[in-house]
DNA sequence: ACAAAAGTGTTCATCCTACACCCATGC
DNA sequence: GCATGGGTGTAGGATGAACACTTTTGT
């Protein structure tokens, strides 16, 4: 056994797959890899972990690289750690996933990567070692989340209309979604403070703005909410 | 960076949380440590991975090593790595659970503990490390798993009464739920198939003895079911 | 006028809860 | 008979899916 002291533990490393919402699209922030193995290959953004941060820090941390930004939405996705996963050592990776909107932030590629960029999720070039896995994880968890916590507004501006909300249910989601049942769903949540703001310029009734109210945000976030048969509604 | 050959990672390790079901209880089998620190007292039991295993499997070789027995519901937590989690030196920790049914093995302590014992989930003594912590992800994990997967039956005996089943979800879940829509319920979702056997030597009615449907448990284990209002039913 | 999206209303089916009730067995 | 658990029935309410319909705005 070594102890020797390192900086960073050098067999765990972090990934970062980072969701954002723009133009009814869900997309995918990934950075073109610097390094071999993979070189030039688009990837998920990551790094290891160092010895006096805690691997929670240590994701926000590479986020931050990223991003210039802290406190989005951020939340373990769990272990990866195949044997051959990684081909130059055996490392194990800790897969996190992160809500952030777009067009806040000026990205920044990072020490290891030339350059970050968003991609639509459909449009998702093709990725190296088991990524592609941790992506699917990652899409999952956020189809689950999505219908049971109100962690979909981390994706939103600040001020929206529902129809926004429902492009974002069904970008995630995948599914069509029936307009007048899917505003009820969320009124009767009593999660969204109807503004007195509307849209403006555009070329149809202007829709109301709601922002979610933080008091009930916080309690459904810890309560849970059912949006149950969400991905059978509508045609 | 140490390329020092290691046949363990030494900075990451397993722990797992086993849970069975007897006597109407949900219990946790710790094992009491043979090492320091902490030695003497009860906790998870756990090991390290080798270097040519993937992380799955070490849970799986740890399991084993504790019960003799493979082919266990087993599913990953997720890591812990809190910088101060292990206080000899930096371990991050892959949390796994598992669901057994106690009666049917004999335990084996394993190399680094003297004894191996199920404790009721009510009086399981304090844990080291963070171990609280990972006991109550698992337990949270449990409680939201039984309620949309057909987990529950990897804790049960392969024939079993609709009351058994039934108290299986109490103790899990802590309610009291109302016995003829609990047994509707289970009806609806099919799952279930009737055997024509009874239970024997009871002192009132017997009940006919269930056993799950391999298929449909294949399917509703993939599909997921609701048991949505499960926790509110009944008084 | 028309297109496009904002909103509202209504019907029917399904599911959930609560609770009343009867059945079988051993003491 | 009575206690205990097995098992069925049912009324009333809540929720959801489907879809028809009206409103507002810009071109």
């Amino acid at each position: 056994m070594s102890e020797v002291p390192e900086s960073k533990l050098n067999s765990l490393s972090i990934d970062c797959v980072i969701f954002g919402f723009e133009d009814a699209q869900i997309k995918l922030l990934l950075i073109q890899r610097e390094l071999d193995p993979h070189r030039g290959s688009w990837s998920l953004p990551g790094g290891f972990i160092k010895m006096e941060e805690g691997i929670h820090a240590a994701s926000e941390r590479i986020l931050k690289e990223m991003t210039g930004v802290d406190n989005l939405y951020l939340e373990q996705l769990g272990a990866f750690g195949e044997v051959d996963r990684y081909p130059l050592k055996r490392v194990v990776t800790i897969a996190y996933y992160a809500l952030i909107k777009p067009g806040n932030y000026t990205l920044n590629p990072g020490p290891d990567a030339s350059e970050a960029r968003w991609f639509p999720l459909e449009e998702c070039p093709p990725l190296p070692f088991d990524h592609p896995d941790i992506l699917q994880s990652a899409i999952n968890t956020l189809q689950w989340k999505v219908q049971h916590q109100p962690i979909g507004f981390n994706l939103l501006p600040e001020k929206f209309t529902l129809l926004q909300l429902q492009e974002l249910y069904e970008a995630i989601l995948q599914v069509k979604l029936d307009k007048p049942n899917f505003r009820r769903k969320f009124t009767r949540l009593d999660l969204l403070e109807p503004l007195d703001e509307y849209q403006k310029a555009v070329s149809h009734r202007a829709a109301r703005l709601y922002r979610f109210d933080e008091a009930k945000y916080k309690e459904l976030t810890e309560t849970g909410f059912s949006l149950r048969e969400l991905r059978l509604m509508g045609g």
